[in-house]
DNA sequence: CGAAGACTTGAAAATCATCAAAACGAGTGG
DNA sequence: CCACTCGTTTTGATGATTTTCAAGTCTTCG
């Protein structure tokens, strides 16, 4: 890893049109992509937690930015090289691979989002933030920190802030979740997944990133 | 590659279920992935073109279908090792990373689907689309051919068909496109490529497929 | 305490879904 | 060539979901 660094919440690790040097590995703290769109609205694009890569071809322009949620350490690790002469590890390529294919995964299930309504849009994303947290040991019992704001959650699933609002007040209601004070505890995990049609199967928590921090 | 098929249309190339064997790289035709939601309806979540590799992990029981919208020709391609006593050749994986990357970039465009309206969904698709065929060499003018029905549509975007039905009206009243008879018109791709705000950057097309395919 | 941001509420309007039926088109067999 | 069928496209009417606008309350934090 080239270097480490430390920066603020709501700051931008990389910017639009920027061309990355690197993968950007999260150590400390949320981040996310973040597309900012012609009318001044944004698009939240993922969500990265710690130990997880920001991944982008190189030597090309981001057509979003990447900034933090939080406070954020992390660091900026160089594009692999796969010429003939390659230095990396082998098992440095082969986490990568598979960290590279969990992502596609992921974003796979947020395509998926597309055909959901409201509700299953966010309980999905509830269910989904909640398990990724509590694989970097971020969650304890059926609670995790969770510092997006409802403004956040409207624009990870395309809704507006208001909506979000009143369909978190129906999950209330459904007694399947508390969420305040950038806390949220899943009250009734099986029913939220259900209503989310979730199955965490997709998501595999190899401790590649681990192996990378250290 | 360890075999070459061949397929009808609309026939599974790989079930929900089944733990992949290798990597579909297409030949000829269109294909898909598509997911069977609970209540009868399919949500795509890509479209696969000549010279395209469905890659997924492996080992791991696919959450949705392999499926042809075309006749198709493809082949099976095992998954690479990265072992210490990798026999892949440099270059391969090379061309392996920038398809994966360029996988990712397409899949983070549809995820920003959550935020666009009918029209501007609708509009993208048929941008990025058209793109992808035309580097294939599928297009020629301004004309591409496209199997996918307004139903198919509809799968993609995660809209109901007669919804999809009356935007497509609409944007050819806009004089935007023509399309019937698995045939698409850009009749102003600059227009449509603002109505959908598309900016083809995200697309990159290294002949990496071709290099697969000799 | 004051200020700024976040959350909540209500009413009206736009977008999109649902249901049902009709028109169109391509292919098939008589 | 015609009649028939099947899938696709089109249309209309109605209803649900979601947005927009505007205002109010609650937290948090300096």
């Amino acid at each position: 890893m080239t270097s480490r660094k430390s920066i603020a919440a709501r700051q931008d690790l990389a910017r639009e049109g920027e061309k990355p040097t690197g993968m950007y590995l999260i150590l400390e703290g949320w981040a996310m992509r973040c597309r900012q769109r012609a009318d001044g609205s944004r698009q939240i694009l993922a969500i990265l937690l710690p130990g997880d890569l920001a991944i982008d071809p190189p030597h090309r322009p981001l057509n979003h930015a990447i900034c933090s949620l939080t406070q954020v350490r992390y660091g900026l690790i160089p594009h692999p090289h796969f010429g003939e002469d390659t230095s990396e590890l082998p098992e440095f390529m082969a986490a990568l691979w598979r960290r590279q294919l969990e992502t596609a995964s992921i974003q796979l299930e947020w395509i998926a989002n597309n055909g959901r309504s409201a509700y299953e849009r966010i309980a999905h994303f509830l269910c989904e933030t909640y398990a990724r947290a509590r694989c970097c040991g971020l969650a304890s019992g059926n609670e995790c920190e969770f510092p997006l704001t409802q403004q956040d959650l409207a624009s990870v699933t395309g809704l507006t802030s208001v909506h979000v609002n009143r369909t978190l007040q129906h999950m209330r209601k459904d007694g399947l979740i508390e969420l305040h004070g950038k806390r949220l505890v899943l009250l009734k995990p099986d029913g939220l997944g259900q209503a989310a049609t979730f199955d965490a199967a997709y998501l595999r928590w190899p401790p590649a990133a681990r192996a990378l921090v250290a």
